[in-house]
RNA sequence: GCUGGCGUAGCCAAGUCCGGCCAACGGCAACGGACUCAAGAUCCGUUCUCGCAGGAGUUCCCAGGUUCAAAUCCUGGCGCCAGCACCA
């Protein structure tokens, strides 16, 4: 077995596993239990290397918590609600070249492919496919809690869940303003591009309306990003030719262009009125708001129809399109201008980089300078006008202070709003427009429209907030900044959108049918639906029991639970939600912080009592690609990652499993490294083949493990120490610290162990077989191997006991003694750095007696990390054994003045340091190859054996060193 | 712009919360040695600079500061990355 692929052996145990039904999570009263789930995928595509790093984390950790004893419950599902399986079901349909490889390569047949184009279908499809790839993983989940969010039973469930939200008054309705095609009513604009033809990377810009009224009280209304400019206006700009519309709202008129007049009416209101020649305008004068400045009219290729309301105003000394519109006009027209461009904001040169500063520098207003800069010569370099119009809009907005009205002194940052609000008493007003052209796929434009009856879930309620960061003090979160990131996310969440119309994947919302429960809604609770699922699954619930009496009975503990004819079931539901309630570990990627997580938080904090609240989050970081992209995003630079079935078979689920524990921390992205993950393989294999070694040593003579040698009770000893750093690391989640110990520093102890001559067999193979069970979490099939080499097949090493420290005796004196001689190798080794020639002997002088004892004077006569070298004499003169040395010890004392290192030896005696080098004799021979190696007292040595007298140095844990 | 993250030796990456045992874990790569006809695999060692005695010097993006002591704390700057709303 062992030559077959590690993949293939892989599949041995997880059939063992199965067989045993270890990942069935079975509630035992009175035992631990362990709740731990990862966020479900959407099934947009095949998974990657990169989806599997979280999910192997969370399996690792529910398998330490099964080893520590306790009933875990490590359930998965499909999030197949919204566009995902739609977008993916139209490709198949598309006949997209990679997926319809990727299907065939799993044997699908041309009927199934084609089945797949109905997206409910994909959703199911893939969510088997994904579930069989965790499997092969080594994962082990609860099957039977496996749910697509479009299952019948989960829509009970979600219909429920809302219904509860309202009766909670956690669901508001007002209005809202949404994407929207004429023909094909709501569509969704996303990169995806799932709804549309062009357009998806568009983004809603919110235009501030501005009115400036004509002396027969009708209003032409502009559009601008910059409403604190109103200070600065010399002009308007309308079309160069055609009409303006009448639109008539809250008792005044307003001219707009005619695409202007039909936005305004969908998003405000109001009615349309008759047309106006641009013509018939140009003539007179209006008042701009605020300053109550009288200015002209002008027609100007500038204004785009389609853009804004068609109408603009002109602040030449800020805006660079008007300045060069400005430049352009005739010599009477310009007579015409109010007299004076100037400047109405300033920007501290402070707060500019080099670039900023560099467009802003010359002479004029800024608008002028940064014309200049771009040697922009008309309204035809349109690419150019845009450029320093966004610029100089940044570097105003950031660094801008008023310099003019009312707000003088101010930055323009703080102000905008409350001028906005100075334009319409009533309220800001708004137009919202996309910032490139939207098209449907039916080939309309979309617009944006209000729905006036939108539902909400009520996130922006601030007695709601509270009780969400109340309960962000009681969890624990993995990476702990998490914890300090969530009350400022909580802050700046919204009301938020929980339903929309339109063709996408959900289950219809109670309240109105019409409208389907957006994705991110109806994947807040699910946690408690999984355990529900389960009896779904195995036949002891149907659909039609799922009744929303039954939720609050099985929930919330409220009612009769409806008429369930079992009702020993709904009992039964009941204790087991109570039972496994609340989460241990909701574990996702880093994309989740913002949205996902926090939801579920407030969810959970809407529905459950305080006991019943989620107790933990994890947060895992990315796989990215070779240029450090998402490794969903296509053309990557410097090669592909290979498919996951490719880097399975190589290097098996325990390669991947250690490679993503043990690379880097799970909070920092892992950019895709083959030889890492190579490596990774190559250090199991060659754990397997020390524990092999270990399996084909003779039998011990004696089945006793007695530890004589010192070196054993080192061993042992640096066990106790490992394996209780191991569990501390398990339970604090830090994943890193276990693979280090477990995969790093335990196969160099081994080693060490027989460098140094260890030989206790019976020791060696129990250490062995523990060793086999600290492997189980994170490379669960290797540590089966290892365990069956030491233990008669029938127990799986899942199932074992995570080891205790308390399995191996700790001699604490053993680890400072073995201190010693890894000092001295460390001494030895720098001498022998720049000995030109090989020394033919080592000679090593331990301390004289009375200086071990003087060094424990030294850690309590430190101060402030210095040796006080007054209490340091005080002290030895009063002992007895020192007073004979009282003339060498300050010269002794004045060695330790800086290094505050005497702690580690002591304890120390001469004897002991004495009789480990002596043992230790042979092993530094060979490690030096240095032919002779003598040990012997300070107070002993000879001028013949030490002619430097460099003996005289030996110190505690420090023997002298002569080398010749 | 807002919010958050990051910047450590050739590369990847620990350490930073809780300053000292940090010339700074580990991996990759490179070099040397053992083994070998040879290569690979494996094992051992080296990889900031200098040093013929266990030492010294200069480092953790940059510039200041606090401290007996700073990769770690504070202030300012530079650079990189991610998310920004109905999209999961």
């Amino acid at each position: 077995m062992s030559e077959s692929s590690p993949a293939v052996r892989e599949q041995h145990w997880q059939a063992a596993w199965r067989a045993r039904g270890l990942g069935r999570a079975v509630a035992v009263v009175g035992r631990p239990k362990y709740y731990i789930l990862f966020a479900y995928p959407g099934p947009s595509g095949f998974q990657h290397v990169g989806h599997m790093r979280g999910f192997s984390y969370a399996d690792s950790f529910a398998r330490y918590h099964r080893m520590r004893g306790e009933a875990v419950f490590f359930p998965g599902g499909t999030h197949a609600s919204g566009l995902p399986a739609i977008t993916f079901s139209a490709k198949v349909a598309r006949g997209d070249a990679d997926i319809l490889a990727e299907l065939r390569s799993r044997g699908l047949s041309e009927t199934d492919i084609h089945r797949l184009e109905v997206p409910e279908e994909a959703a199911r499809f893939l969510g088997e496919d994904y579930w069989n790839l965790w499997e092969r993983f080594g994962m082990l989940m609860d099957r039977t809690s496996h749910v697509t969010t479009i299952d019948a039973d989960y829509q009970r469930f979600i219909t429920w869940q809302f219904t509860t939200l309202k009766a909670l008054g956690r669901l508001v309705q007002k209005p809202y303003f949404a994407p929207y095609c004429p023909r094909s009513g709501p569509v969704s604009v996303d990169p995806s591009e799932t709804d549309l033809s062009s357009g998806g990377t568009a983004e809603m810009v919110t235009y501030t309306l501005v009115p400036f009224t004509l002396p027969d009280g009708r209003i032409l209304l502009t559009a601008t990003l910059r409403p604190e400019t109103v200070y600065g206006v010399t002009n308007l700009w309308l079309p160069p030719s055609g009409t303006l519309t009448e639109w008539a709202f809250e008792g005044k008129t307003y001219l707009v262009s005619p695409s202007a007049a039909t936005r305004l009416t969908e998003q405000l209101g109001g009615t349309r009125g008759g047309s106006v020649d641009v013509g018939a305008l140009t003539g007179s004068k209006v008042t701009v708001p605020i300053t109550g400045a009288e200015v002209s009219l002008f027609q100007s290729s500038l204004v785009q129809p389609g853009v804004g309301t068609g109408v603009v105003m002109s602040v030449p000394a800020h805006a660079p399109a008007d300045w060069v519109a400005v430049q352009a006009l005739a010599p009477s027209d310009r007579d015409r201008l109010t007299k004076d461009i100037r400047p109405i904001i300033e920007v501290s040169e402070s707060g500019l980089g080099p670039s900023d500063r560099q467009v802003l520098q010359g002479e004029g207003v800024p608008a002028a300078r940064v014309v200049a800069a771009l040697a922009i010569k008309d309204l035809g370099d349109s690419g150019l006008v845009q450029e320093a119009t966004a610029r100089l809009y940044r570097i105003e907005m950031r660094a801008g202070l008023m310099t003019v009205g009312e707000y003088r002194g101010e930055p323009v940052a703080t102000v905008r709003e409350r001028i906005a609000r100075q334009l319409f008493p009533e309220g800001a007003r708004v137009l919202r427009e996309f910032s490139e052209k939207v098209i449907c796929r039916c080939g309309e434009e979309v617009t944006i429209r209000r729905v006036p009856d939108q539902w909400f879930l009520a996130y922006g309620s601030s007695e709601w907030k509270s009780r969400v960061i109340d309960q962000v003090q009681r969890m624990g979160f993995h990476p702990r900044e998490y914890r300090d990131e969530l009350p400022g996310i909580i802050e700046w969440f919204e009301d938020r959108p929980a339903v929309r119309k339109g063709r996408w994947l959900g289950t219809p919302f109670p309240l109105d049918p019409s409208w389907t429960i957006e994705p991110i809604a109806d994947s807040t609770f699910y946690p408690a639906y999984y355990i529900i699922r389960r009896f779904v699954a195995q036949g002891e619930l149907r659909v039609d029991d799922l009744t929303n009496e039954f939720f609050d009975y099985v929930f919330l503990g409220k009612g009769s639970g409806g008429n369930l004819a079992n009702r020993e079931v709904l009992e039964r539901a009941r204790r087991e939600f109570l039972y496994w309630y609340p989460v241990d570990i909701n574990l996702g990627g880093k994309e989740h912080k913002r949205v996902h997580f926090p939801v579920f938080l407030y969810v959970h904090a809407a529905m459950l009592p305080a006991e019943l609240q989620p107790r933990g989050i994890f947060i895992n970081w990315w796989m990215t690609n070779y240029s450090g992209d998402k490794l969903s995003k296509k053309d990557q630079k410097g090669g592909a990652v290979p498919p996951v079935d490719v880097v399975l078979a190589t290097y098996g689920a325990d390669g991947l499993r250690l490679y993503y524990s043990l690379s880097a921390s799970p909070f920092q992205d892992i950019q895709w490294e083959e030889t890492q993950c190579r490596n990774a393989r190559a250090r199991l294999d060659d754990i397997l083949r020390m524990l092999t070694e270990i399996r084909a040593l003779p039998e011990p003579t004696f089945g006793t493990d007695a530890l004589t040698a010192h070196i054993d009770r080192w061993f042992s000893s640096r066990l106790h120490a490992i394996i209780h750093e191991v569990r501390r690391a398990w339970d604090d989640y830090d994943l890193r610290t276990v693979a280090q110990d477990t995969y790093v520093a335990l196969p160099t102890l081994f080693r060490r162990y027989s460098a140094r001559g260890g030989s206790n067999t019976t020791l060696l193979r129990r250490a062995a077989e523990t060793w086999s069970r600290l492997l189980s979490p994170i490379t669960p099939h290797i540590a089966e191997e290892a365990r069956g080499l030491f233990v008669p097949s029938g127990t799986l090493a899942a199932e074992g006991i995570f080891p205790t420290g308390e399995e191996f005796a700790s001699h604490p004196i053993s680890m400072v003694l073995e201190q010693v001689v890894e000092q001295l190798e460390e001494d030895v080794g720098s001498l022998l750095k720049i000995w030109t020639k090989s020394p033919a002997r080592l000679d090593l002088f331990v301390a004289a007696p009375w200086k071990y004892r003087a060094v424990e004077l030294i850690p309590p006569s430190m101060t402030g990390g210095r040796l006080d070298m007054k209490s340091f004499m005080e002290r030895a003169r009063q002992d007895p054994q020192l007073v004979p040395w009282v003339g060498e010890l300050a010269k002794f004392g004045a060695e330790y003045r800086k290094e505050g290192e005497s702690s580690r030896w002591v304890g120390l005696s001469a004897s002991e340091e004495r009789s480990i080098l002596d043992e230790a004799r042979p092993f530094l021979s060979k490690r030096f190859h240095i032919p002779q190696v003598s040990v012997c007292p300070e107070e002993e040595g000879t001028d013949t054996t030490d002619p430097g007298s460099r003996r005289k140095r030996a110190r505690p844990g420090h023997p002298a060193i002569v080398l010749s």
